[in-house]
DNA sequence: CTGTTAGCGCATTCAC
DNA sequence: GTGAATGCGCTAACAG
C-alpha cells in the first residue's frame, strides 16, 4: 500500500545536491541565490523523475501555515442552495491554493466548538462561519484568534469581521417593482406582512424583503392589499393562504416569501381552475429548483449562494494573506458585503399595461 | 491576533517534567511506565489550566497519518440529496475522529487528480470518491496508495475497493410491488422501458430499478403496459410522457423513474382535471422534497444519500484501523455495500382491491 | 554559489 | 520513574 513518498531528501540524493540547495531551487529561489544552472536542471530533473511533491504536513509545520481552510455551517444538506454555497467557498479556495474542511453542527453549540477545535488543531489558516438561515447569533470567542468571515449570517451592530449577505432589502424593492411595473395594484403578500413589523420568523430575511417591498409601494402610493404572516414557509402555508384569499375573489398579484410558499400558491390557484398568469400574477424569491419546474415558470429573485461562498472563501483568504504580509494597514474587507439577488424572469407575471 | 498556542514544553514546563514525561501522561500511558502520581497530576493540571491542546499538525508529521479524510465528488450541490451524501460522511467521521477535506471536480478528470494530490500532499488518512450520478468511470490510479472507497460510483467487475450503492434492483421489486399488490393491472413506465435494455440515460440506476421492475411484473404474469424512455429525466419530460398517455385514455397506474418525473406526469394528469390517486396512480423513486410537497404526496423509494455517506465513511476508517493495526489479516469491507432504499407511504396509490 | 546546522511540536527510544 | 537525545520533512539562518 504505501509505498513510500518521496522526499526532499531523496531529490537532493539524486541529483548529488544538498537538500537546502534542492529546497531553494525547488522553491523558485534558485535563481536568486544565484545556484549555478547545472545543479538547477539537475534538482529539477531528479524531482521530475522521482515524481516529488512537497509533503504539506511538514511545510504547515515548519511555515506555521497550511493552506487549508476551514468551513462551519449550521447545515450542509437542507437544499440545494446550501451545497451551492459550499460549492461556490470551495473552488474559490481551491483558485487561491487552499483546500477546505467541511464540519456541519446542526445548530449545536457545542459541536460548534468542537469542530472548531478540531479545525484549529489542525492548523487552519482561516475560518467560514456560515448559515444557511440567515439570522444573528452569538460568535465563538475562538474566531479572534484567526482570520474569519461570516456567510449568510447577520450580526447586531458594527462587525468586527467581515459578513456576506443577500442583498435582501434590494431584492424586495425588486419584487414590488416588478409586479408594480407590470401595472398591478392589489397586491397580496404571502409569507409576512401587511405591517412593517409582522414578521414572524427569525429570518432576517423576511424583515428586509417586507421592507423593500412596503418601500417600494409607498413610493408609489400603495400599500399591501393584504398581508398574510407565517412562521413556517412551506408550500402547505402557502396553499393555505392562498386558498384563504381566493374564498373571498381573485387578487390580482401574489408577492410569495419564498417558492415553497408560492409552490403553494400555485396548487390553490391551479386547483381552482384558474391561470397563471392570467388570472393572478406571482412573485417570489430564492430560486430554488422547482421555482424553473413550475408550470408556469415562477418569476423569482435568486439567493446568490454561489457567489457569496465564493466572497466569503475570497474575504478570508484576502485576510490571511494581508496578515501574512505583516504590513500595518487595516485588514481588508471587514464590514458587510452585500451580494445582488438576480431576477430569474420566467412567466408568472401579466402585463396589464402591454 | 495569533497569541501563540501553548505547546507540550509549555505544559512540562510549568509542570516542572520533561517534554517525554509530559507527552506520556497526557497519551495516557502514565500508568503503564509507572509515573508517580503526583507527576501525573502535576502534568494534568497544567494542561488544563494553559488549555493546552496537541497540535495535530506536528503529530501528523511525527507519526505519518493526520485522522483526516477526503471527500471527492463530482459534485456537491446538485440536490438536497448530494448534501445528504456529505453530510452523512462528515459525522460519520467526525464520530471516529476525523475531519474531512471536501472537494468538488465537475466531471473534471484533471482537477480530479489536482484534488487528489492537494489531499495527499496534506496526508489523508483515507479518500472516499463519490458522484451524485451512478455510472461506471475509470479510477485514478493514485486510488491504490491509501485507504479509498467508492461511493455511488458503479464498476465494473470485482472492485478491489469498497463500494457503497443504494439498493436500485431491490427498490425497483418494491415500487412494482406496491403496485400489484394494491391491484393494479396496467402499469405504465416512464423513464426507461419497456423492455430490459431500453435505457438511455448512463446512470445505472435506470437499469436496476427497470430490471427489479420486470422481474416483479413477470413473476406476477403481467407486463409493463407501456414504456417511455428518457435520456432526461425532468419535469418536462414527465409531463410530456404522461400527456401522450392521457390522449389514448386513462392509465391505471404510472411507474415513473424518478420524482421529477413524477412531479411533470403530476402536472399532466392534474390539468386533465384527473385525479391522484382517484384517476390514476403514481409510484416513484428518489424521495427529493418535492415529493412531499406535491398534492396528494408522491408514495415513493427513497435514495438513501445520508446513510450511504455514512457508511463509507465507516468503510474508510474501518480500513485505515485495520492498517494501521498491521495484522495480515485480509482488508474489511471490500466489495459491494448495498444500502436499502426505503419506501415513502404517501397517498399517491389507489388500493383497488381494499 | 553551496553545504551544515537548527528547529517547527511532538513521540519515542535509550540512558540515568 | 524520569530526562536527554533523535527524527518525522521541510525551510531558513548561517558558514564556508
Amino acid at each position: 500500500m504505501a509505498n513510500k513518498r518521496v522526499t526532499l531528501a531523496d531529490v537532493a540524493a539524486e541529483a548529488g545536491v544538498a537538500v537546502s540547495t534542492a529546497s531553494l531551487v525547488l522553491s523558485g529561489r534558485g535563481a536568486a541565490v544565484r545556484i549555478s544552472t547545472s545543479s538547477q536542471q539537475r534538482v529539477r530533473d531528479a524531482a521530475q523523475r522521482l515524481g516529488y511533491r512537497p509533503n504539506a504536513v511538514s511545510v504547515g509545520l515548519r511555515k506555521g501555515h497550511t493552506s487549508t481552510l476551514g468551513f462551519i455551517s449550521d447545515s450542509v444538506a437542507s437544499s440545494r442552495l446550501a451545497g451551492e454555497m459550499i460549492k461556490g467557498a470551495i473552488e474559490a479556495a481551491r483558485d487561491r491554493g487552499f483546500m477546505v474542511f467541511v464540519g456541519e453542527t446542526g445548530g449545536n453549540t457545542t459541536l460548534e466548538r468542537q469542530l472548531l477545535d478540531a479545525m484549529f488543531d489542525r492548523q487552519v489558516d482561516g475560518v467560514i462561519l456560515a448559515s444557511m438561515l440567515t439570522h444573528g447569533r452569538d460568535l465563538p470567542a475562538e474566531l479572534t484568534r484567526t482570520p474569519a468571515v461570516l456567510l449568510n449570517i447577520a450580526t447586531e451592530g458594527d462587525p468586527a469581521l467581515p459578513v456576506v449577505l443577500p442583498a435582501e432589502h434590494q431584492a424586495g424593492r425588486d419584487a414590488a417593482t416588478t409586479l408594480v411595473e407590470a401595472g398591478h395594484r392589489d397586491i397580496h403578500l404571502i409569507g409576512a406582512g401587511p405591517g412593517p413589523d409582522d414578521v414572524r420568523t427569525i429570518s432576517s430575511a423576511a424583515r428586509q424583503r417586507l421592507a423593500g417591498i412596503l418601500e417600494v409601494l409607498g413610493e408609489n402610493g400603495l400599500a399591501p392589499a393584504s398581508g398574510r404572516d407565517i412562521n413556517q414557509w412551506l408550500p402547505p402555508e402557502g396553499y393555505r393562504a392562498a386558498s384563504a384569499l381566493l374564498e373571498k375573489g381573485v387578487p390580482g398579484a401574489l408577492l410569495c416569501f419564498n417558492d415553497r410558499l408560492a409552490m403553494g400558491a400555485y396548487q390553490a390557484v391551479q386547483e381552482r381552475g384558474l391561470s397563471i398568469p392570467g388570472d393572478v400574477s406571482v412573485v417570489s424569491f430564492d430560486d430554488a429548483s422547482i421555482a424553473a419546474w413550475l408550470h408556469p415558470g415562477l418569476t423569482t429573485f435568486a439567493l446568490p449562494h454561489r457567489a457569496m461562498g465564493k466572497k466569503a472563501a475570497d474575504l478570508v483568504v484576502d485576510v490571511i494573506e494581508h496578515d501574512r504580509r505583516g504590513t500595518d494597514q487595516p485588514a481588508p474587507g471587514s464590514g458587510v458585503h452585500l451580494i445582488p439577488m438576480p431576477k430569474r424572469d420566467r412567466d408568472s407575471v401579466r402585463h396589464l399595461n402591454s
